[in-house]
DNA sequence: TTATTAATTAAACATTTAATTAATTAATTG
DNA sequence: CAATTAATTAATTAAATGTTTAATTAATAA
């Protein structure tokens, strides 16, 4: 204890300590709690203790409590970018392109439903403009064209509205993973890695059964 | 000033108050803000000035916070059952009816597919699986069976699983109203009580052409 | 080596919140 | 009428929160 060269407590800088580190470790911390729990549920010491780290570490490093939840956003946004890097591409998306690869965004990214909705739902203003912005330059337009190409060239009804068609193809993709604690408790099904493959399948057949024209020449996957 | 029989504030039991329009009002407000906002970013000071009592009431008539919003949600169920009063009475449930039905319900309780999903996602412990008991007793045993019964008819496809088929008519009927912010900007589709109407249209015949066999006699409703 | 900068903690600060209490007034009851 | 009960407000309390600050230590530059 007399010792001069002694650290008196933890206090100072660390001996060898990555900053990189302590600032993933926010982001982690930030999206286990912020996922799970409303903003204002979520204290930066509670985020804090999950990382190991002071408080005072959210402000240094994000400039606050927004900051970090930004921060946490655009991080989510970049995995969501990351695991649909190939869908970019080709040129030509159909729907079951659509309803393959976002059961695998799913599968990697099960957080994303729920961010979903949160943001569009319950944010207010800036971030929920950007996660709208985001979803208008990555999948709607494509599908949009997709379907209205099919349309015309006579493989869907031509009675459709594209934007209604669009929706339902995307509730039906979405929805599930949305009310997954009553799925999974009223109509008995889990929503695991295997059954979201007979999910896909099931979407995307009736799906086509309900687009394509009613003429003998159906859809035979 | 000097008047001893004169009030000297707002202090003390108010003449001829109807003790119970407090409790509605109270009730109102209460819906008001945490329809809007999460739960802890909605104070009881904000709920009672809307109301135009004093704070203090929220403890007297609710016992709390947390009590006022329990009773805000049981006061909601009973505005839900009210709308789906009829549809208890007649035992046969066809998806036509369903949509039509629940398109009345939303035009009277514009609140619903929010409430749900907040609730279901966000909610903790009792509040949802109160929630996810009531669904369980109005809707779905009903929609269950009858889309089982016309499986069995003949009428749907052999290979429809009943629970995925249900899951998707209500992730079709429930999710526009959710995602409406994104639904109303991307899609430049306004969900007012007009448009309601064509999508439940296109729901229907979108979910009937999907669901039913293949064969000639398509479904011309 | 010395001075400066970067990173970290503990403590203090200012604000906000739900809940409680005491005072006050009207209604009700005996 | 008197005493009690119900309903309401203002003031207070205790806890929690986001942010700031000062102290402290390691790394880095001069």
């Amino acid at each position: 204890m007399t010792a001069t060269t002694r650290k008196r407590n933890n206090l100072g800088r660390p001996a060898g300590k990555d900053s990189e580190r302590v600032r993933a470790d926010l982001l982690d911390a930030a999206r286990e709690h912020f996922l799970s729990r409303e903003f204002k549920a979520v204290s930066i010491r509670r985020i804090a203790e999950t990382a190991g780290v002071n408080g005072a570490m959210v402000n240094y490093y994000f400039g606050g409590k927004q900051g970090l939840y930004m921060a946490m956003v655009e991080d989510l946004f970049q995995r969501l970018e990351a695991s649909l890097g190939e869908l970019d591409r080709d040129s030509e998306l159909t729907v079951a392109d659509f309803s393959r690869s976002y059961c695998k965004l799913l599968a990697e990214n099960p957080w994303w439903p729920n961010f979903f909705v949160r943001e569009v739902l319950f944010s207010e203003g800036e971030t929920r403009e950007a996660i709208i912005d985001k979803f208008r330059s990555v999948f709607a337009p494509r599908l949009l064209q997709s379907i209205q190409a099919e349309i015309s060239a006579g493989h869907f009804r031509q009675d459709l509205n594209p934007g209604l068609t669009l929706l339902s193809l995307m509730a039906m993709t979405i929805f599930p993973f949305l009310a997954k604690p009553m799925v999974e408790q009223i109509l008995q099904l889990s929503l695991d890695e295997t059954t979201v493959g007979v999910l896909a399948a099931h979407n995307t057949k009736l799906f086509l059964h309900g687009v394509e024209v009613a003429a003998g020449a159906g859809a035979q996957s």
